[in-house]
This record gives structure tokens, sequence and C-alpha cells, in this order.
DNA sequence: TTATATTTTTAGATTAATCTAAAAATATTT
DNA sequence: AAATATTTTTAGATTAATCTAAAAATATAA
């Protein structure tokens, strides 16, 4: 039996390998949950114990093969969920994540998969991550930042880099969603912003800030 | 803020009042949670101190106006998830408690109202009991145990009195589903089993057990 | 390569939720 | 009404999850 806060810290220590590629350290984790190093540690002991973690004092943490089926499991339960509150209960994208955070530790494995098949089996959820089916794989995409196109190329937002409420809000407000056309028009040195079109309609110019946190499939 | 664990206190102890239309005893509600009474009392004490039941050393309990709110709501959930369960999901009558029993704790009133919308507003559970609005008004309906009907009486079959998997898998096999058409053809005195027509087709005979734990409303 | 800074762990407490065993209060029966 | 039985509470522990402060290990810099 995993408890509740075990699968927080199972899915804290997944993303943070995933960042890295290495093993992650007390202080990261501690950070990514908000608790002091100290209650980590003393986590890191009993997930290592139920064999869920490679831990050796001193030197950060890994998921073993249980542990990261777990996390991706929790991964997969949490867009699901998305996926069910934007496309059923018209929640919108910046609402999602927090509602989503406690369903995605509902235990029944058979509930899960009835959800994917109500909601017909998607593959990214309302922020375009990517959501794992039932043996784990996840579907990549080739994809790169807006920051990463040059003047006259064009794509479609397909996904977020940041999940900020207020970056989704900025958005919205934008109508930046997904599946939006975009085109660079100019890029200025500057301050590194970029002039685009949105849907071949208005005219739009984005910082940079906002051109690092939104992906983009060229077409 | 209300704990998993209080919010099932609040449950057990909603539900023994309901039945028992009096104070719940400490001794009642350790066994409708599966907890030793020493557990009960250290419980009746917390949820004393934030106000959410009245209590008095060796008086047994009520549930405050607050504590009364909190327990309906919990209903509510637990019913509205059941019906998507049964619904949306397309599990069975006998499935979905478990579940629910787990969901009803999601804290976020908006996402109950939209899945009460994505509903339609259904005002009883897959298993005829009834969902509070959202000010916690219940919608009460005549019925009366098929045990009561007496002979050449008819019925539909509206609700169960009894919850176990057992019993509702045991109805299934006989197709005795919520809106059954039921009219008593014979009673036996001998062990208080009668004899039914189900839907104008298979006549049927059923036990005084079974007679005791199904709701009908005569037609 | 020694001194300084940072990270990680240990030690010792705290809180929620639970337990068993014993004591106290209430209820029942003769 | 006294004796017995039952229920409820208290006392004292335990476990999971957390904390702060101090100690130990590792990393960085002069």
């Amino acid at each position: 039996m995993v408890s509740h806060t075990e699968e927080n810290y199972l899915k804290a220590i997944f993303k943070l390998s995933e960042k890295d590629k290495i093993s992650a350290s007390t202080n990261a984790i501690s950070k990514e949950m908000n608790t002091s190093a100290a209650s980590v540690t003393d986590m890191l002991k009993r997930l290592a114990e139920k064999d869920l973690i490679n831990y050796e004092k001193y030197k950060g943490v890994t998921l073993t093969k249980k542990g990261n089926t777990l996390a991706t499991n929790l991964i997969r339960c949490h867009r699901l969920w998305e996926v069910f509150l934007l496309e059923k209960l018209d929640f919108s994208w910046d609402e999602v994540h927090d509602i989503a955070e406690q369903l995605e530790h509902i235990k029944s494995d058979k509930l899960t998969e009835r959800l994917d098949r109500f909601l017909e089996y998607p593959k990214f959820d309302p922020h375009g991550d990517p959501i794992p089916d039932a043996e784990g794989n996840f579907t990549y995409r080739k994809q790169v930042l807006l920051n990463d196109l040059k003047e006259n190329e064009k794509g479609i937002v397909v996904g977020v880099n940041e999940h900020s409420s207020s970056f989704l809000q900025y958005l919205d407000r934008h109508h930046l969603n997904l599946g939006a056309q975009i085109k660079v028009l100019e890029h200025f040195d500057y301050d590194s912003s970029k002039k685009i079109n949105l849907n071949d309609q208005a005219d739009l110019i984005l910082s940079s800030k906002v051109c690092q946190n939104l992906f983009i499939q060229k077409s």
C-alpha cells in the first residue's frame, strides 16, 4: 500500500528526473514538495524500504522500475482527469490542475481504464502534455519553442512549457489556445520579442517570456 | 479544514442519526467505522472542538448545523459519483460504492455542481437513494417494502434497503433492476416468501429476506 | 589543499489517527 | 437497592508525516 503522500513524492522525483535526466537531490525534492529537507530524508528512507526508489545517503535518488510504474500511472490519471474536467465539465485549462491533483489519487485501475475509454483514449491533456497509455508509453511529438521559430516560419500551438494560472489566463485573453496557427512576422533583437500573426487574423507582439513557454509544431 | 477521516466520522454519525432518529452512541459509531471505542472518543472530542457535533461525555452525539451540512454534502457527492460511474463509465450497481467512497472526498464545490449539471441533476442514485440538492434538500417518495405488499398488489422496484454486493448481484441475476414491475401473486405464511410476477413475464419466488430489502412504489 | 559554503542527515519534538488495557460511569437484573 | 454487566472514557503507546536545530558529509573556492 502506497500512501497519498508517498505518491506525491514519487511524482516529484519523476518530474525532477525527467527534467534533469539524472538522480534527484534531497534539496530539489524539498523545493518541489514545499517541505523541509529533513522531511525528505525521512521519506526517502521509507520509499527505499518499499523498493520504490534507489537511495544511497548523500547521493540523491532515482525511481526503481516499480516506483516509475507508479509515478507514470499517477501522471496518466492526472492528465485523464484534466481532459475529463475540461471536455465534459467545461472547466478552463487554468482550473483543471488543482482538482486533478486530488483525483489522481483515487485507487482503481478499472476506473482509469473506463475513464480513458469514455474520453476516447486521448493522447494529450489540455496543456498539450502527453498521456501515457496503460503500459506507460508516452506519445512523443516533434515540437519546438516559439522562441526557436525564425521569421516567416509557421506552426500550430501544441502545448505550454509553464502551467501557472496567470500564464494560461494570459494565453486565453489573447486567444492563444492549443491549435492556434502562428506565423512569425518579425523578431526584435532588442528585447527578444516577436511580432506574430494569429490564425490568419490579428497580428500580435509576444514577449520573450511568452515565446519561451509556448510549444509549436512547425508546419 | 476537515480531514478525510473526520468526514468519514461525520457520515457515520449522520447515518446512525438518520436510522435511529436519536443521538449516536460511541459504540454504535465504533461499529459503523470499524474502529475501537477509544478511537471514537478521541475523535468525538476533536469534532466537538471544531463545532461539528454536540457532545457530552457518556451522552452520545448529534451533528451540529455545520456538521449536518458537511455530511449531507458528502452524501450528495457520493451519490452523484455513483450515478456518473454507472451511467457514464458503465460500472454495475454493485461496483460503484467503493469507488464513490473515495471520490466523495474530493474538495471542490465547483466540481460537484458541474458534475450534477453534467448528469442532468439526478434525484436518485443507482440504488434508489435520494441525492440531496446543493441546499441539502432530499427528494422524498412514497415507498414500501415488497414485504408490505398484499396479494394482487402491484408496484415498481425503486430502491434497495441493503447495499451489499451479494444482494445486488442476486438481484441482477433475477433481473430485479430499478424500474422492474412486480405483482404479488401469492404469499406463503410458512416461510414468509412470496410468489411474484416480474415485468408481466416470468413468475418468481422471493424469500422473506429479499422482500424485506426491496423498496416498491405501489401502482 | 586547506578553509568556507552548501547540502544532507540525525536528533528530538509535534500532531493526527489509531491501538490495548484499565478505570470510571451508566444501565440492567436479581 | 445492591450486584453485575455494559458502555464510555482515560492512560499510555505506536505510526506516518511533519518540523527546527545541530551535526556530519560533500562541494567549492581561495
